[in-house]
RNA sequence: GACCCUAUCGUCCAGUGGCCUAGGACACCGCCCUUUCACGGCGGCGACACGGGUUCGAAUCCCGUUAGGGUCGCCA
């Protein structure tokens, strides 16, 4: 399928790729592969004061975290660049030339100011519908400012001149550029150009249904890349947010978005950003991730919370990881989950201590040691019928020995399935871990 | 303040005049499964902002109010 779709993502180098901002850029992607478009992807750095190449960078890195390729644009090229603002100059220079000519602009103050035509001003947004816009009073909506004495340009009118040059047929942006959507269609008109369809999208608010601004938890993309999060789940979870498949189904692949998405059938609504629901997504995806993935990251996870890795037999780091599987969420809660087997002496968790380290089951966890200490085979099968004929000769319940051991080899109360951790652990720590917390009991 | 957008469970989404005593998901609570946790299963809690219309009939259409968000820069 091929067609005259071109998006364009043109975000600002702040530093950090916003989480707005990758939706907005996911939206883009997913109406250019849609329709079989192109993705343009310019950096508008206008403002000199920003420190463009690193900038440029993290937004480079969101992207592609996410799996969003452009076609044309940094490090893709195009026929149609520059695709830095800072690199347009004599496009910019000319475009003002062409407004000069048309007696659309004057001098004030050394800056040069757009004379706007004063009339009501109609677009029909693809999302938001019919739009009206008065713009007959000069006191509401005054000339605005395109050029700076210094010689700088302001975002309206480079913005306009971009798309009109590298041929956008469709700006999809952030709904908080609708208001300013009447200022860029009279810069169309005014350059001779029909505007090219608009499509604005609702902003993510905060959990409390505030505006989501730099500093807020979460705004930033790193927060989830460096949390431990998977890139397909939180690109999931952004898919949802305004936009529906319409049949309650949550967890969707790629592919299938790509041939569902239809632009007009996103919300008009802001929505919040629910960490909560995002995070149970990203466990959906984590226990069906491939073992060499999950592997590698989870000994990312636990070489970042500090743990040497290359203290421990790779066999060992496997072992131990594989116990681990399908039981956290995200990647982050890993080292508190399964950082006992890399750790001698760890904490015991405080109301574990106060409930299962108490006097009477002194002589139980004796017992499990005892009967541990003379198993020959170490494997979670010979280990279950070791203690569970402890618990039966004593008559009681396996919990009750279960519960005392579990916190005694692991410092908590949570964890992967005993018999498991005790053989991926080995006999030697085993009974030391025992002994250690057999002490604690004075 | 002016203008623009929006308004269904706490949150995200379904619902486009009768199928709605409003459905799903996350979260929360209870039960079951179970060596813990997690998963899974079952059940519960929980919403059409308010007021007027239109209509035989309104969550769905219209108007108003209220609330939230956005824009009004020589930021983008």
């Amino acid at each position: 399928m091929s067609s005259n779709t071109r998006v364009r993502f043109a975000p600002s180098p702040t530093g950090y790729l916003h989480i707005g901002g990758a939706r907005t850029a996911l939206f883009n992607w997913l109406h250019a592969k849609h329709t079989g478009g192109v993705l343009v992807l310019r950096i508008e750095d206008t403002d000199r004061s920003r420190n463009t190449a690193e900038a440029a960078q993290a937004i480079y890195d969101g992207l592609r975290w996410l799996g969003l390729d452009w076609d044309e644009g940094p490090e893709a090229g195009g026929d149609l660049g520059p695709y830095f603002q800072s690199e347009r100059e004599t496009i910019y220079q000319s475009y003002l030339d062409r407004l000069r000519a048309a007696d659309r602009v004057y001098d004030d103050n050394g800056s040069v100011r757009f004379r706007f035509t004063r009339e009501k001003v109609v677009f029909d947004d693809v999302i938001c519908g019919h739009i009206e816009f008065d713009m007959t009073s000069a006191e509401t909506n005054p000339d605005m400012t395109i050029r700076r004495p210094d010689g700088s340009w302001i975002f309206h009118f480079v913005n306009v001149v971009d798309d009109i040059e590298m041929k956008i047929s469709d700006v999809i942006r952030g709904e908080d550029h609708l208001s300013n959507t009447p200022k860029h269609v009279q810069l169309y008109r005014a350059l001779g150009v029909p505007p090219p369809r608009f499509a604005h999208i609702p902003l993510i608010l905060n959990r409390d249904g505030s505006k989501m601004s730099k500093r807020d938890q979460g705004a930033s993309l790193n927060t989830y890349i460096e949390g431990g999060y998977l890139p397909e789940a939180v690109r999931n979870y952004l898919c949802l947010l305004g936009w529906s498949p319409k049949d309650n189904r949550e967890k969707l692949d790629l592919a299938e978005v790509v041939q569902l998405f239809d632009l007009a059938k996103v919300h008009r609504k802001n929505a919040a950003f629910d960490l909560d629901k995002c995070t149970w997504l990203n466990g959906e995806y984590v226990r069906e991730l491939s073992d060499d993935r999950f592997q590698e990251m989870g000994r990312q996870a636990l070489t970042k919370a500090g743990i040497d890795l290359g203290k421990f037999l790779p066999d060992y780091v496997r072992a131990a990881l594989e116990t681990c599987k399908g039981k956290f969420r995200i990647f982050s809660e890993l080292p508190a989950y399964g950082g006992f087997y890399f750790k001698d002496d760890f904490e015991f968790n405080a109301d574990g201590v106060a409930k299962h380290f108490v006097p009477a089951n002194k002589p139980l966890l004796l017992a499990v040691r005892e009967a541990f200490a003379a198993l020959d085979t170490f494997d979670a099968a010979s280990l279950e019928a070791a203690l569970k004929a402890t618990a039966s000769g004593r008559a009681i319940k396996v919990g009750a020995l279960v519960h005392p051991t579990r916190l005694a080899v692991t410092g908590s109360n949570a964890g992967p399935s005993l018999y498991h951790l005790l053989e991926v652990l080995g006999k030697e720590k085993v009974l030391a871990r025992l002994d250690r917390a057999l002490s604690r009991f004075g």
